[in-house]
DNA sequence: CGACTTGTGTGCGCCACCGCACGGACGCGT
DNA sequence: ACGCGTCCGTGCGGTGGCGCACACAAGTCG
């Protein structure tokens, strides 16, 4: 698994960081996720009562692969990286998910299992559905099916393009994509990662991230600290970026309502 | 578009071979394609009256990237690769569907539209069913309904095992993976493809596939004539493919029923 | 304040794959 | 049977990324 290893040596410092969260669990709204922000009130109203808060630690496993999934997950906050891992023991991310997704959605397509892994890179908090609400749900095809669907047409958007883009393009243009993605899930300039998580999720190794993200700090694009980039130059770091960012933003932005 | 320089120069053939086809429609049945086959009898008598017989003539692309779909295809035979064909020229396959799926699923999703494209690799049939009448089966969460679901999991997990395929293994596990998996959509030993048309689909040169094809004939693995590649010993090459070949083969086996 | 964990910078050899260019040969159509 | 076009084989230089190994820096915890 990602970065599983620094999870079990770090996990003092992560549940520190659980307890922070749940010191501001106020802060925290269902309706901060965009399907479930989309939803007409009374949809809404009916469903609010079984959303059960779940704070997002950082290295957290939702589910594992090929387990069941219980659970649709609606994320509020934070940012969630759905990668496959190989019998060799690498791995590479294929799509990640924020506020605008759900993680789960096998409860829901009918298989309630698949083989791969979501992890949270970035720790946040989200409100979580049992499976068996969301098939009545599709059953009475109500609005939230329908947004789920939309999502899972986005989610297969983004599966395909990142394909194609690990094929073809340099890493650099990649880490470009990867950034951008990442802090417009966030709605942030800062993400909180280590070289080596960035490297397991781009299916590479760490050096290159340390080159790329050297080369992005010199040209004044970013700023990097210890387990820490900051986008110094957003506009610059698009124009490096490879098309497929623009691509599944577009995608993203036309399928699930910005609310 | 992949090929689409030779699709057009080998219009003539191509248009024989539909005819071809078409003398022998009598032999393709909707129930042929296995979501159609695991209908319940009165839902297949209901949707039969509205499949609309079609010949797949190689080279053919389904609708187009970016274009409105408002059919679902169910593949009764032939062989469709769903690729992303990027700005610089590239493209590369992430996913393929034969019998064993439908093309257009953005028509039930509710997006109408994605950025990739669907091309006929090897000729075939299919019945296509209008997308309002699609739409409704969702409303009524019919059978077809939660087939295609299961179906639309199916297609994301071979899509994001792709993923992390193209990018960790080898081109010559991945050539075996993607002739096992075409041999057995195709139900044959013998597949009707250029080398040129493989590179575009793994996403490499001609050179490669030149190279690793003709190490698979010298040890007895395949013969390989001018555009066909016949397997002589499958277990060979089932020992060369990368897992992910039967990753994927397990998760459809699980997910849409055998008939 | 000092030791230790964890993350980052750097160098070097290696190899698969890329891009290009061209010769050759299969086999279809006439 | 012959010609022609598509498809396949081969060579060569370039390079991006891999794997490994090690020094160093930044925090953290006692």
């Amino acid at each position: 698994m990602l970065g599983r290893q620094s999870f079990v040596v770090n996990a003092g410092a992560r549940l520190a960081s659980i307890q922070g969260l749940r010191t501001v669990n106020a802060n925290f709204q269902p309706r901060q996720n965009r399907l479930l922000a989309a939803l007409p009130s009374a949809d809404y109203a009916r469903l609010l009562p079984h959303l059960e808060p779940l704070p997002l630690p950082t290295g957290w496993v939702i589910g594992s692969a090929n387990c069941q999934k219980n659970h649709v997950y609606f994320i509020a906050a934070g940012l969630v990286t759905r990668y496959c891992e190989l019998e060799n023991g690498t791995s590479t991310e294929f799509a990640d998910t924020g506020c605008e997704g759900a993680i789960g959605i096998a409860a829901f397509l009918g298989g309630n299992s698949n083989p791969f892994w979501s992890e949270v890179l970035s720790p946040g908090f989200a409100y979580r559905l049992a499976g068996n609400l969301v098939a009545e749900e599709f059953a009475q095809n109500t609005p939230l099916a329908r947004l789920l669907l939309r999502y899972v047409q986005a989610l297969i958007t983004e599966t395909g393009q990142n394909a194609a883009c690990n094929r073809h393009h340099p890493l650099e243009k990649r880490l470009c994509r990867w950034l951008l993605s990442s802090l417009d899930r966030l709605g942030s300039n800062e993400l909180a990662v280590t070289q080596e998580l960035i490297s397991h999720v781009l299916g590479t190794r760490r050096e290159s991230i340390t080159a790329a993200a050297k080369m992005f700090e010199s040209a004044g694009l970013i700023r990097h600290l210890r387990g820490r980039i900051i986008v110094r130059d957003r506009a610059g770091l698009e124009a490096q970026a490879c098309e497929c960012y623009s691509v599944v933003k577009r995608e993203y932005a036309r399928l699930i309502p910005e609310t």
